[in-house]
DNA sequence: TGTACATCAGTGAACGCGCGTTCACTGATGTAC
DNA sequence: TGTACATCAGTGAACGCGCGTTCACTGATGTAC
């Protein structure tokens, strides 16, 4: 768990420890997927310092703590925005942004439960953070909608997409069910029951 | 935080106390949602009790928790059929339970949370207790799914509805969404969008 | 009916641990003269 | 070019706290005789 003593930085450049930090408090947020269970010594162990050395760049535990979760929030966000960018057609972003929330909740299911099922306040960040990610989902949705010519609120819809996309990381990703369906058909599922997926033949 | 001491149990009474353990660690479920949260000292002393006293009942502090979940577990279940036996209707029943399980999930988020997105290995029984819930949302879904004609796989569709159901009421349970639908709303999309609603009228 | 005593239902002090935070400090290094 | 010194990047000891658990104990109460 403690990592080899980490090597004074060279004067000047003391910023690296705070990155440090903030990187090692990214690994247990991952590891433990609790933000009560990383405490302050448990960061600059893993960093390789003293726990005082943390007090040279941040106030305190919290303050340390909700920068992580920032860091954490952007990185998400970051990883939807590729997913959506290598498409160029509604459908395949909507699916792309859809396949990258997976591919981050069950690849990092530590940092997803931090991101989306903490319980310790960290003030606004969170929040707008949060919002950010799902104003993009609801542009997605739009556009879909639009091809469709389905003239739903794209608003709503989007909290169906978020909520069940949700429930399938978050009861797949929590606990193992060895005889439930592929994550990916569940999204398949989840398109075309809300209504997102691509017309491939006229209806009745 | 900390009860009036309790009064003594009388001779031969003594396993009172035990109930009365149990009692005030459920309280503690519903009041942190999370099981680290909750330490032995903290449960004694919510019963009024030496945390000493704990041990006459139970090995230690792990078992006295796994048996507080199996309890929040059987409550949970209760409170399903509950929703359920009210109805004869399958569409009726179906509903019965969706909106048992919300109820619970609003009313009770912390033992929701103990309950489902536990992190803490208690052994066996979350995963038989919660497969009993499962089962009985199956049979459920099997015969709203009879009475439609549908001929997909019941088991197929129970995941679909819990991980969305779960889903709804995770996001809405854990944080407050000022601008987001009711979660009447959000059941009603979600019976319709699955195909589990009750055809009032002919289809094209 | 009276009393000695075993049992029951707990208590209280103590242990070693990890925690967040504080304080005074250290030792290397770049810089001013 | 040499050196005194301010600054930088940390360290180490200590604090009071709550934790799970152990141990020896206490005092009321029912029961056997």
């Amino acid at each position: 768990m403690t990592q080899a003593r980490r090597a004074r930085s060279r004067r000047g450049e003391g910023e690296q420890l705070r990155d440090d930090l903030l990187d090692a408090a990214a690994e247990l947020m991952a590891e433990k997927g609790e933000l009560d269970a990383i405490s302050l010594r448990s960061i600059a162990s893993r960093a390789g310092v003293s726990p005082t050395a943390v007090y040279r760049h941040f106030d305190d535990h919290l303050h340390l703590l909700r920068e992580a979760v920032e860091r954490c929030w952007s990185q998400f966000a970051a990883h939807l925005l590729e997913g959506v960018a290598a498409h160029d057609d509604p459908y395949d972003r909507l699916r792309g942004a859809g396949d990258a929330y997976v591919r981050f909740a069950m690849s990092e299911p530590g940092k997803y439960r931090v991101l989306f099922s903490n319980r310790i306040d960290l003030g606004m960040q969170r929040v707008m953070a949060g919002a950010v990610a799902f104003e993009l989902l609801v542009d997605l949705v739009a556009a879909v909608l639009r091809d469709r010519g389905d003239d739903r609120d794209p608003r709503f819809v989007a909290v169906l997409v978020h909520t069940w996309i949700h429930g399938i990381v978050d009861l797949c990703g929590n606990h193992e069910h060895a005889d439930w369906p592929e994550v990916a058909t569940l999204l398949d599922q989840l398109a075309e029951r809300i209504g997102l997926n691509r017309p491939v033949e006229d209806r009745c």
